[in-house]
DNA sequence: TTGAAAGCGCTAACAA
DNA sequence: TTGTTAGCGCTTTCAA
């Protein structure tokens, strides 16, 4: 790889001048001598080295992206369709910013930060953490960091975060639901912190609304793996005939139900409501189509990229919570029993 | 942060005899000192500097993996099932040897390249590329590269590569449609170069060999976005009577037309046979149940890091093109009208 | 308008 | 068994 110094040297100038014109300081060099240079970086194909830019300039360009995801056998943290979107953004949002994306999936903390810290990294985006993590993330990180889709402990204002206004557009699915002459309705997560426990929390506002009992009876936790989710489900359909809706957290659980009922023979939705969230690309591609929540995962990635990328550039020295709207998608999963 | 001259300062000793035992080069140093150095490094909280060891060493421990996917709005290269299984498992297998992941989207190999370049990348795995960029990074990489699911204007072997025979279980589902009684077979891919060429080959190879007509006019190539989907389908639908079975040359699409056909009141399998290829997330997911070729995304990914791995160690110069089996799945989509 | 030199943190050859 | 030193490629301050 050729140096900055043997550009210099073949030219007869000096490092610092090919520096100069590398990084457009281009005001005490005499035009002749930025041509010459832009020329012979062109003919001798120089390509800088990070590593030693890193070093000398105390920045890398790198933006680490860290999903925190459970470890299972077969499965992995890109694989979930919201996942992969998200992804799949940040990735081509960084690129076009003129940054590095370092990728890396633990369930680790402090693994993370050494990772991030080792590398300089310039910012991080943390994804799926839990809100202890965030917590521990926020206090020792020596860059800007950005969650995506956290809730904390303490107050949530102090966090950088993009996500969703979950607990009011749970309320609102349940309230269409509800509408659609629905009183007996089950919820299914596969978890109780976090995204999933303020979805949990707009149903039950919205139950209470209405004066329905929203009990602790009607929460199924969907357990992991597939053979979890094939007992969980064998354990809704031994209870099917209590309701006459099911609200999943996510697509996709919502999605393996709609399938499932339709090998045991009952069909969504003449004999079963179901509805969603997250308007994933099963959600589109399921029949019946889903009803759920819409949101934009690649938004969500959009703003949090320019989000680092406002702090690394100083040009923002936090910008805080951002919750974003979504919106109520009504397909054919549910019927009208008014 | 602290360095290595700090560590080594607080203690009384040279830098030399820290970065000795950080490396395990304790062969020359006396247990004592190993004893003190390691207890500081750990009370001090040492993280190495990366760009300081890569300069220094010129190894970075990052493994590139870059991806060629048309840039199309509202997509992304991650989206894709395969593809996110794919760098999921990777990620995983990169992360567990003891190395980083970099991730780059872009249909430009110079551009991949420099970015290689520029980190000192010690390997490279890439995927989705096309024969003359393969060749183009073959040659001009400084370093190991392992391709996947690629296929190459010269000598294949002459490329580390891991695939799939894809031609010979093209052929053999097309002989299980054969089989089951269909002579009139639609082929479907959007694109007809590598992998969908090798398919596409295999069809007409058992087509062949049953004295059946592999006809150009079965071959239709499904057009980019949504719409062109849409109009492909469309293309389809209007000459349907033609055919008794379609072979979509991947899942998705597979997916997709079950979905048209659905909403088009045509039943699946029941007036048109279906099959698919590579047993992704929607196959086993969609109902009928999709009737396909099952291969392992993530073995692939975790063969292709193995190799690069191997290589970066120099414990094998060359891995060579290896091609995997696959596995014909039975399922729902496909008639028997013997 | 240009250049010399120090230093970023680390490794490795060599000396003590 | 331990330490000194040069150098990896780049940036930046300061001097010319």
């Amino acid at each position: 790889m050729v140096t900055i110094k043997e550009v210099a040297f073949s030219l007869g100038v000096s490092p610092t001048t090919v520096s100069n014109v590398i990084h457009g300081n281009t005001k005490e060099v005499s035009p002749r001598t930025i041509a010459r240079v832009r020329e012979k970086l062109d003919e001798l194909h120089y390509i800088p080295n990070m590593s030693a830019r890193t070093l000398a300039g105390n920045f890398s360009r790198i933006i680490g992206l860290i999903i925190r995801y459970p470890v299972m056998e077969g499965k992995n943290a890109v694989q979930d369709p919201f996942n992969s979107e998200l992804i799949g953004t940040i990735e081509a949002e960084i690129r076009k910013a003129g940054f590095f994306l370092m990728l890396y999936a633990s369930d680790n903390a402090q693994e993370v930060l050494n990772v991030a810290h080792t590398w300089n990294v310039d910012g991080l985006i943390a994804f799926g953490m839990g809100a202890k993590e965030c917590q521990e993330i926020k206090e020792t990180a020596k860059m800007p960091v950005v969650f995506i889709d956290c809730y904390f402990l303490d107050d949530e204002n102090a966090y950088n975060n993009v996500g969703l206004k979950d607990r009011e557009y749970a309320g609102k699915i349940t309230e269409y639901l509800i509408e659609q002459g629905h009183k007996r309705i089950a919820f299914l997560a596969d978890n109780r912190v976090g995204v999933d426990f303020e979805r949990w929390s707009g149903y039950c506002q919205a139950m209470e609304k209405h004066n329905l009992p929203a009990v602790e009876d009607s929460f199924f936790m969907i357990s992991y793996g597939d053979t979890g989710i094939q007992q969980t489900y064998d354990a809704l359909y031994a209870r099917k005939d209590e309701f006459t809706a099911l609200f999943f957290a996510s697509d996709y659980y919502a999605c393996l139900a709609i399938n499932y009922f339709y090998d045991k023979g009952i069909r969504v939705p003449d004999e079963m409501s179901v509805v969603g969230f997250d308007d994933n690309i099963f959600a589109r591609n399921i029949r019946p189509k889903l009803t759920t929540v819409q949101q934009n995962a690649g938004e969500k990635g959009r703003i949090a990229v320019e989000s680092v990328i406002k702090m690394i550039e100083k040009k923002a020295a936090f910008v805080g919570n951002i919750r974003l709207d979504a919106e109520l998608v009504i397909r054919d999963s549910v019927k009208n029993i008014t």
